[in-house]
DNA sequence: TTCATGCTTCGATGGTAGCCGAAGCATTGC
DNA sequence: GCAATGCTTCGGCTACCATCGAAGCATGAA
């Protein structure tokens, strides 16, 4: 069974280490995980041939990734889980402060700035949330049109919802997700403000210099 | 940490049981696990405590359901990954026969009927499939616009593909996502074809007579 | 060849957690 | 009141599995 490889937390720190989508050697993975090697051998294996993770050889090397964005996805939604019932791990959440700031949530903004990104549209009146349920008001519209040309009509979708509140991995609280979090994310791309990290099967997002101006003018919380 | 109360499998078996989104009373749950009343009370506690269930009182009866839906999309996905790697555990999808054979998935038809339907979309060359990428052909525009009234544009996401394979838990092959599984399925509830289940957090979906019928005339596979 | 590094396999140990029997509460019914 | 049902708590047993030391294979360097 699946959960239970992740569920052992030595190996939940192995795959919590690989979720910004680099490879790691067997040895790395073991210091993450505060195991010795033999031990973190065994674990792999088990990983492999759950199909969690698939090595790659090279040289004396053994680098592990995660199989695929199926496997980070469900690893996120677990981690999703624990985070909303505070039951989370000591070791929390990602490592790497690229991946903690800005990275791609399925198709939109999620880390650091994502959160920040929902929370100063809440406090300007752009959405309004219930819990799960966001909701774009007029002048959200209005500021959606006039600093991002985006209108009404390029969000609607037959299914999925506008806008919905999605779980930060990372943060612990609440980022835009639905077809305006996914446009935004499409907006700040085409803006040249942001881009996916080129890195293979990497889930950071990098900022230009000037995107992050812009985006902080936007969104900013005065605290960067 | 969550996956760990997944992981057990007794506890899986309990969450198993209650994927069909139904309540179940304590002792029902200990006989779908296999294990003594005493224990299933252990083991609920805990997943009470990890937030994945929740208890209602009722007379001397304790009933637990799924916490929500993202509990619900969580296994489900946790059983995707479990069944193309093949390591299921023995007793594998849900034994409910109504939720084996139609079910939502997210927005689309999964279970029996909805991995018939793209059987048989696949062996009539309305789509191509290569591994999980999806394409619908030119004779399957038309099919759509002739039996179901579904045009082209009304497919088109700027995010989402129009079709998308999406592994399903009870049959372990593939059904039908994406904009076109989605509007499908709405289309089927459209026509009175189809409708998801009264019981509140029921993901099972009942056919009606005339529903079965037309459905299996377009997408039969003649073993009914 | 010889040595060093990276990783795996083997064997033994120990801690953890699932499991059940028995007893203890609560609720319902008589 | 008393008994029956449904569930929980307690205590002890057992089995599994993570862990590490030591030894064994590879690969690469000298």
């Amino acid at each position: 069974m699946v959960a239970a490889l992740v569920g052992d937390p030595a190996r939940a720190n192995m795959l919590t280490a690989l979720m910004n989508g680099r490879a790691l050697t067997a040895s790395e993975l073991a210091q993450e995980a505060g195991i010795t090697p033999q031990t973190a051998s065994s674990h792999l294996s088990k990983l492999e041939a759950g199909g969690l993770v698939e090595p790659e050889k090279q040289g004396r090397h053994r680098y592990y990734r995660l199989t695929d964005d199926d496997v980070a996805g469900v690893l996120e939604g677990l981690a999703g889980l624990a985070a909303r019932t505070g039951h989370m791990r000591v070791r929390t959440g990602p490592k790497d402060p690229a991946l903690r700031r800005a990275r791609i949530c399925y198709d939109h903004l999620a880390g650091d700035l994502g959160v920040q990104m929902l929370d100063t549209m809440r406090e300007r009146n752009l959405v309004k949330q219930k819990k799960q349920d966001i909701e774009l008001t007029a002048e959200g519209e209005r500021f959606l049109a006039r600093h991002l040309q985006i209108s009404p009509d390029m969000l609607a979708h037959p299914r999925r919802p506008v806008c919905k509140a999605c779980l930060d991995w990372s943060e612990r609280r609440h980022h835009l997700a639905g077809t305006l979090g996914a446009t935004m994310m499409q907006r700040f791309t085409e803006l040249k403000w942001a881009a996916r990290d080129a890195t293979p099967g990497s889930r950071v997002v990098n900022f230009t210099r000037t995107g992050e101006k812009q985006f902080a003018a936007l969104f900013g919380n005065g605290k960067d």
